[in-house]
DNA sequence: CGAGGTATATTCACTGGTCAGTATACATCG
DNA sequence: CGATGTATACTGACCAGTGAATATACCTCG
């Protein structure tokens, strides 16, 4: 059975990651994956059930990875609560800067997909969202934050609301003003005690 | 020349946007959109130059109205400008709890062509969005709020959020969260004579 | 008025190419 | 040997766009 180290698999996954997060999913053909990877389609169709399984398993491989790199830039940010929750878009702005950002995959696969609500990768799409979300609240709640859910939910809509409005106008600016609402309404839930004087950055 | 008015164009339109709203852009063919405006292909492409046209025209049929939409929920909301800002909000959640609901048209199109950059649709899309987002600024300015421009990004963050969170977990009570917090984020930003008691919802 | 022409609008049938997925066979290795 | 993995070559469906012909409406000039 081909477990998820196995090389050939690994090859295929990620040839696919770069052409479905460049390229759109219906816009990247398995023959394009499979010459990506080096391989037939023959031995592509041997790892992979179908074109949706890949797809799914596309998103799968990314679900971790980004949770942990938004995690990273959280702790790893300086400053209170709301600092460090600002610190996300900071480098998510940066990264929107690169040419070859192309938003959300996630996000972008939803859409392209909308017409198949079942689809698997949607399912895969929603649980990544959905543990952001919950890392947020938890993380706010251990602040003390009595409305921990309703503001980790703020939160998402501000970051999907970035990686949309930035993806359409090619302008990574929003994602600092979207960081800039997210470290008000931040400062804005802490308990009073432990909050210090607004600093309205810039 | 074909105008505007043209009954078949006008057919063909309404056919196209029908179903790219419904499937997307690349999931549904020309032979599709010709079907079922009970047309030939060969009819499309006399009064569409291609399927790319086709695909800027069904955006831009879709501008307008949506705009006044937007603007006649806002006009005829009750109450303070947070109140008539939420009221955008609580009318697309509404929407959104249909089950033919898709999302934004112009958002998809653009996470689904955003392999395309200069496209023509996702030109309109940008365009149209940056018509809300000038709208939005111009009413802030008029109640007096400093920080109109900055406001109105915040908004659009909000919705264009809610839009995509909404289609990905199929849960429109994310549209409300967005609503709530445009509701306070507006109201913080008030200038404070001509703020009301500031009224949680709910 | 009316015959002939011209631009508009539409149809059927087709092309060259791509797509997801498969049938069959060959190889490698424990 | 036989399980795992890979390759070549194929299938039937679909896709964007086109060629050639036809119908309709209007306009010009005898």
């Amino acid at each position: 059975m081909a477990r998820s180290s196995d090389p050939t698999r690994t090859r295929i996954l990620t040839a696919a990651s770069r052409l479905f997060y460049a390229e759109g999913i219906r816009a990247v053909s398995v023959d394009a994956v499979a010459e990506n990877a080096g391989i037939t389609k023959k031995t592509l169709y041997y790892h992979f059930r179908s074109k949706d399984d890949l797809v799914a398993a596309y998103l799968a491989a990314r679900d971790q990875p980004n949770l942990v790199l938004f995690k990273r830039w959280f702790d790893e940010a300086e400053g209170a609560l709301p600092d460090k929750v600002a610190a996300i878009f900071r480098h998510l702005a940066k990264a929107a800067r690169h040419p070859k950002w192309r938003g959300c995959g996630f996000l972008r696969t939803t859409a392209e997909l909308a017409n198949l609500p079942g689809h698997p990768a949607i399912k895969i799409g929603a649980a990544h969202k959905k543990k952001f979300e919950a890392w947020l609240q938890a993380t706010f709640a251990e602040a003390g934050i009595e409305s921990a859910g309703e503001l980790a939910r703020q939160m998402l809509l501000l970051l999907d609301g970035s990686f949309a409005v930035v993806l359409l106008h090619r302008d990574a600016s929003y994602m600092e003003t979207a960081g800039e609402a997210a470290r008000a309404l931040v400062q804005a839930a802490l308990p009073r005690r432990m909050r210090a004087a607004p600093q309205r950055s810039r």
